[in-house]
DNA sequence: TCATCTCCATACTCCATAGTACGGTGACCA
DNA sequence: TGGTCACCGTACTATGGAGTATGGAGATGA
């Protein structure tokens, strides 16, 4: 019976996945401490070590859980695809303020982190990818929606590294942010 | 003489900050490291505690030694201010280019520090000011021309965040994102 | 009942880096 | 020529976090 064995480790090991997750997206990379994830979980490092062969398997671990979880997004995106496509760009738009959290814990690993760099990268393909999509279906040319959700995604992004100022900027930022990137 | 006394302890603290703000540039705040930095400059950390009263004080001087250089590179830009407003922005994208290096682990280093958080506000807010100042050129409402310089902003620095598509973006990719944010 | 196996606690080591104590050297000055 | 001081080398301590060695508790099956 060492499938009964394999569930209650996998049990734990993903517990320890999931609070490693969580804090990851808290405190980024670097917040994933085994001891404070140990104090956190009501257990000590043995347990850990148990469950893992050292710090860096927890993280790539880590690396697998985000991806998936990127990959559900995507299905959904595509799945709940309303026939008007600015409707479809406004959702991925809530979609990103939904997981800005850990999108942004995971893009500051990526600078210096290989293996973070390649996982985003992959992730950001279909994402990309996907407006693109959108973008063509208004009649964009297959090159200028390529250009265009590039420039969607970087501003997404780098709301993280900027701040807005305090000036006003009128109501509904973010939907008009959208019409700029889409006039021609 | 505590003139010529002075200024001697001055360049040596000054050779200090350089070698640290070139390794701030290149490896970020965590590779700011006073041991490293020793070796590069042929000297042991007894210099180090000498002129500095601990690895924050020279942080410190890192944040001053970088506004200063954003304010004289503002000032740059405001002198050489040709009429077209175009090329004004296009120079202002170009400089953006020349100084990534280190206004992206400005950047990174404010996601983890208050006070490098507050030192790249503050210089962003002229930077924003500037740029938006360009875009009411250009006959962009007040409103609109905050909201189109925060927009260029993220879009720059999102690029330290978000890698290029496999996919062709045709030729001179960042003049023609220049022109979408320019476009009505 | 005892033998084994899973899971974890305890108590260490190891390593990198910040920070300290103190002594030495060379220049400059009275 | 002896004294002072800026400057730095040497050798330490302190700290935080990763990783290890080992024993023990509890379940489970023969």
């Amino acid at each position: 019976m060492t499938v009964t064995v394999t569930v209650t480790q996998r049990q734990t090991r993903v517990a320890w996945i999931e609070a490693a997750y969580r804090e990851l997206a808290r405190a980024g990379e670097r917040g994933v401490a085994i001891t404070a994830l140990a104090a956190r979980l009501g257990v000590t490092k043995g347990s850990f070590y148990w469950h893992f062969k050292d710090r860096t398997e927890l993280l790539r671990a880590l690396l697998d859980r985000w991806a998936h979880e990127r990959t559900d997004e995507m299905l959904r995106m595509s799945l709940g695809s309303t026939g008007d496509t600015r409707e479809r760009l406004r959702r991925i738009q809530a979609l990103g303020r939904e997981v800005a959290p850990i999108d942004r814990a995971m893009r500051l690993w990526a600078q210096h982190d290989k293996d973070a760099a390649e996982a985003v990268r992959q992730a950001d393909r279909a994402l990309l990818a996907h407006i693109a999509a959108c973008l063509e279906e208004l009649d964009f040319t297959p090159e200028e929606s390529r250009l265009r959700a590039l420039l969607m995604l970087r501003t997404w992004a780098g709301g993280y590294l900027v701040q807005g100022p305090p000036g006003d900027l009128g109501p509904d930022p973010d939907a008009r942010m959208l019409e700029i990137l889409l006039a021609r």
